[in-house]
DNA sequence: AATGAATGAGTCTTCATTCAT
DNA sequence: AATGAATGAAGACTCATTCAT
């Protein structure tokens, strides 16, 4: 009886992976348990994964994909103005982490993993798609910003922090229009504009 | 005399532990290394912290600790306005983002560690520092803000993120004054003030 | 079809250890010598025992119960007088005492072992084996024991001592004999029979 | 400030580590712990004893001297009947059993240590002095035993199975005077004397 | 393809012993 | 003599990975 992989499976693997890494340290996870929940022989990890790192990789990556191509595909489109565009952003990246806070929580990884390299490309490529909402609004007269690659990597900083955070009487929308507020104009007082303050004196 | 248990050397293992638990994960930080790096026994390492885990749990709540309470003292020696005490944050917590970028990687599981119980606590405790400071300067008038304990969390967030994005042509100056900047009056262009865009229509 | 834990590898496992445990204390015995000498993996010790503790209780109760179990057979199958049952039981015991002398050294303190409790079982079990015959012996008029109980606890510590004592020119027959003969009709000459000698006076 | 030895302090940790020894199996013992008991420093052990097998034997040998020697002196001053000074063996093990039975716990251990043979030649001590008051029995005509020297390991073993058993509602003299029936005429009904059953036939 | 028993390199941890004070 | 911090050799145990079935 031939058996081709089967993708259900992977998927299955890679749900129960997720869980599992979001709730423990990488090497308080062991291969054993996943899977043991996913009900799979040890060995049948090996076969579609070569091994913890790749899992784990791939977890990243997948989720990764799977949010960035959502947005992507919403964003072109939109007809909408940048700022507007920015609060599809937001909404999306909070509505993953609602969604699935274990692969989100994972995203926030620096790790130095071999893997490293791909999700970083991903979060780059999430990171430009924001980006480039930004610079149409810079170009449309919309936005005004100096720094748009670093704005840009800031916007899923803000939602995690929000969603650890975790009030627990304040809404999605609560959060989202907080979250809109500050990348629109800040927290200072309406009236002096300009530049903020002193700027710094020394290194 | 007897000998007896030498403060420096403790501080001296802490820091060789959080260069080298900064360079890579925790799983792949060798005790070994950790005891050669300080020129020590191995068995040392053990006088002066139970395991692994308490090392990397001081490392992290000391390492806290120290910014917490020098951040607290410039603030309580400062007469600044509170965008500029904000500023005195921000830098604070890229200084320490820059010297320990793994701590990120421990403070986000609440259940694993013994001591996560503290960290959380000094999390906690410096989300009440910022906000502090973010109500003084609404009483002032000088901010504007209807939610300071989230606008408080985000903080560290955009910090965080900043170093991670990492490029390496800004400096921490730049990162410093581009924060500042998003939280005084965010990236909107100038003219256009008030409620940011479209409110949130559908769930 | 997969593998299936194998009990016979169990098995050898046990020999092995019983062997290494009998040649030397507890704490000598190297896990690794064990693996080795099985030529098994160190790991697989892992598969079939917890841990080196768990080894050795198994170890300690498989063979109490093997002995208990094959000395109740025969018992049971017997048609003997008690006194040449009381010889069957000296000769398992002495059997065993010679194949694994350190288990004394594990069934003495109550505490330390979790399998403690079961090995104390089995001890009792042995011990009411031993009781029985003797109390067959006295009903069938062929005994005459005032303290059954006391004196089957005495059996296994007559060949404990028999086997410790060691004197490399008697031979298990020997031993037998002699016990045999001491639990039978003592030492007194056999002229002077009665209650033994003066009654202890002060408390 | 020059000090000697203690031989107090000596016999302080020869105390402590018997009590120690005695609870727990030799490999779960810690200088540490012996040291914290006694109220020593770690390094004040050595002073006193070479390592912990040294230690160990010490705390063997001591006690058995202590137990020989005066048990010694007793029958040098007595001028009973053999079975009277079995009497007098037995109650001072007996007695020694009961009032450290930690030691006495001790003395049981057939282990291989390097001190084993000092340990085993103090046993063998003990062991002649019973075997010599059985011999003098049997040159009276008032003991029949064919092997004195197996006897004498006996009767300690005795005492011990006897002081493990351990039924509350046995006195030490009903003890006493169990084993010294026991070893007087055994077990056997009165009336059928001379060898006991059937001799083995198997080897 | 699926399995899980087998593996052993890799690490943490322990603890007897040493030695500077 | 007394101490206890320092040491590092030794060993138990883990767990990712392999592979025979």
């Amino acid at each position: 009886m031939v058996q081709r992989p089967d993708p259900e499976k992977r998927r299955l693997i890679i749900e129960i992976a997720a869980r599992l890494f979001a709730a423990r340290p990488y090497h308080e996870v062991k291969l054993d348990d996943v899977a043991a929940e996913a009900k799979i022989g040890k060995g049948t990890l090996y076969v579609y994964f070569k091994g913890k790192e790749q899992l784990y990789a791939a977890l990243l990556e997948e989720g990764y994909v799977a949010m960035v191509d959502k947005l992507r595909g919403e964003l072109s489109a939109s007809t909408n103005s940048a700022l507007e565009d920015l609060r599809l952003i937001v909404r999306a990246v909070l509505a993953r982490a609602r969604s699935v806070p274990h692969l989100f929580e994972l995203m926030r990884s620096g790790q130095t993993l071999p893997c490293a390299g791909q999700i970083t490309q991903h979060k780059e490529e999430m990171r430009r798609l924001i980006a480039q909402v930004l610079r149409r609004g810079i170009a449309d007269g919309e936005l005004a910003d100096p720094d748009p690659d670093l704005t840009a990597s800031y916007v899923q900083s803000l939602v995690r922090a929000a969603v650890l955070y975790d009030a627990p009487d304040r809404t999605d929308a609560d959060v989202e229009d907080h979250i809109l507020a500050l990348l629109t104009h800040g927290i200072a007082a309406a009236k002096k504009r300009g530049r903020p303050t002193s700027r710094r004196t020394e290194s």
